[in-house]
This record gives C-alpha cells, sequence and structure tokens, in this order.
DNA sequence: TATTGTTATACTCTATAACTATA
DNA sequence: TATAGTTATAGAGTATAACAATA
C-alpha cells in the first residue's frame, strides 16, 4: 500500500463508472479487505491465508503427500515445498517418511502445530466474523452461500 | 496454478473444515475464479485488472496526476509510473505536460485507447455476467448489494 | 521545505524446467 | 518410463528509499 495509507474504496470527486458496477471489482475490494484483516489477525503466530490453509487440510487429512497438497492448494509443487519449509520453520509442520514410498513424506501438524492451531483458528473465525460484524445473520449467509455457489459453479 | 490445471475447491475425498465455514475463504476462491476468468476475457488485449482500473478512471478522470492515481487505487507512486508506463507501451495512455505544475503530467488515453476501451469494456461486462450467470436477477444483485457493504464499511 | 515523477533495490509469491532418487 | 521432492531461475507485483526538477 502506498506510503502507509490504508486503501479507500471511493475517492471523493472521483468518477469509477463501470467499475462500481461489476460483481468482480467488488469481489476484489472485498479480498483487500479480508486479506488486510486476516494479517492483522495473524500477527502473532506469522500465519497467511496459504498457511492457514495448507495447516488445516493437513491437520485433517494427516498423511498427505507434498503433491497432493499442492494439487489441493491449488499451486505448484515447488510451490508446496516453500510452504511446508515456512510452516516446519515455523515449528507447525514436519515431514515424515511415507511408509510405503521412499520418495514421498508423509505430513503431518507437530503437537505445537496442533496446539497453535485451536488458538489460530479461533483467532481467524474472530476475525472473520468482525469483518462481517456489519452484516446481519441472514445477510452474513446469504452472501456465503452465493460466494460459494458463484466459485463452485462447473467451468 | 500447478502444471497448467485449473484450480478445483473441492477434492473429493478432502476435509476442508473450518476453511468452509469461513466467509473470506470464500472470498478469496471467488476472487481467484474471478481473476482467471478476466485473465482469459483480456487476452487479446494484455490488460490485467490493475491496467483496467487505470484505464477507466482516468478515462472518466482525464488530467490525473500519476501521484493522484496512485491514490486512488491504493498502489505506490512507483507503482503506477510501471502501471502507465505499460499502458503507454500499449499505447492506451499518454503523458502530457500539466498546465499548471512543470514537474508534473496530465494523464489521458490515447485514441486507441477510448476506441478499445469501449470494446475492452464490452468484454469485461460479458465476462462478469458469464461468471455470475448461475445466480438469478437477485442473488446477483444481493451478493453485489452484501460485497460493496462489506468492504466499504469504515475500518 | 515539500511535492512530482523517477529509479534503484528488495521482497513476496508463484511459475516452469531440470535434477535425484526412487517406483 | 513415470513420479516425489527439490532446486534454480525467472517473472509479476508491490514496497521503501533516495534522487533531480520544480513548487
Amino acid at each position: 500500500m502506498s506510503d502507509s495509507e490504508l486503501f479507500v474504496a471511493h475517492v471523493p470527486g472521483i468518477q469509477y463508472g463501470v467499475l462500481d458496477s461489476l460483481v468482480g471489482y467488488a469481489v476484489r475490494r472485498a479480498q483487500i479487505r479480508m486479506y488486510e484483516t486476516f494479517i492483522m489477525a495473524m500477527e502473532p503466530w506469522g500465519i497467511t491465508p496459504p498457511r492457514f490453509s495448507a495447516m488445516v487440510i493437513v491437520s485433517l487429512n494427516p498423511g498427505l503427500k507434498l503433491t497432493q497438497l499442492a494439487k489441493i492448494m491449488g499451486i505448484a509443487r515447488s510451490g508446496a515445498v516453500i510452504l511446508v519449509d515456512a510452516l516446519e520453520e515455523l515449528g507447525y509442520m514436519q515431514r515424515l517418511p511415507a511408509p510405503e514410498d521412499r520418495r514421498a513424506f508423509s505430513l503431518a501438524l507437530t503437537e505445537k502445530g496442533k496446539a497453535d492451531l485451536v488458538k489460530i483458528t479461533a483467532a481467524v473465525q474472530a476475525q472473520d466474523k468482525a469483518v462481517t460484524q456489519m452484516l446481519d445473520s441472514k445477510e452474513q449467509a446469504d452472501l456465503h452461500r452465493l460466494l460459494l455457489k458463484l466459485s463452485d459453479a462447473a467451468i
């Protein structure tokens, strides 16, 4: 962000024209806001959105290999290596030998990773709730449902 | 994206846990989808989301200076230089001397920029409509309204 | 002194491609 | 031959900081 100033969605006196009518532009602005607040909420742990996703997925699907994690997250294998390296350095994830394949690793959270994930998840949920608090319950549910409908649609 | 494969929101057999309950995660996935289709739709013109925003804003607010554009778009001044450089190289934007300030430039679209922006805008609107087509009219309006409410809220 | 545009530099994220060790 | 993980490398995108010209 420029000069440490926060992003202003609409600068007074400026015409935004067609941008204001695009769902895609609104999605992008919402994403910027969500990302900013996520990073602030995760500051104590050094967790980014992809790191959080990786921790949750490995936690619930123990024994995943790096290639599987990459496919699930939609990133390149080399990206998964860097992601796991970072989580290993934070003491949250470990590469265990895969019993049936000496080329591969079984990914798992460390005990510290499991313990901190509980607190991290609570903080993420609180942040998600805080950002959406200006919507009433029905609006929150509608927004969530419509976003899922948008991105889960067949391509 | 990994190995030229498209992002799959839910890989069969994988547990996503709390991720599926977060509005922020849904926003991110919707944004990935919107971005992918935007880039595909803009392939004939080499236009990215920030380039499109810059063209629209300069088109509707002619005479803007680089520093103003940077502030409006929420990027650093150095980023605006690179953005304008790219649009100038595409033949879409020009730096005109600012009449009242010899340090600054007045940004404006070229004739080619104005002409192509009409077609580009039509393609962007078609893409936005295509991605949201699985929502009915009311759902589209609701989604747009709720996204704006989310990102326009006071921080 | 402050501001405008620019440049130099660096950091993050992510991709492709080549490599090694296994399968 | 194909696959798992790794490494090297490169390309966006964006940031900070310093600079010359001008205000």
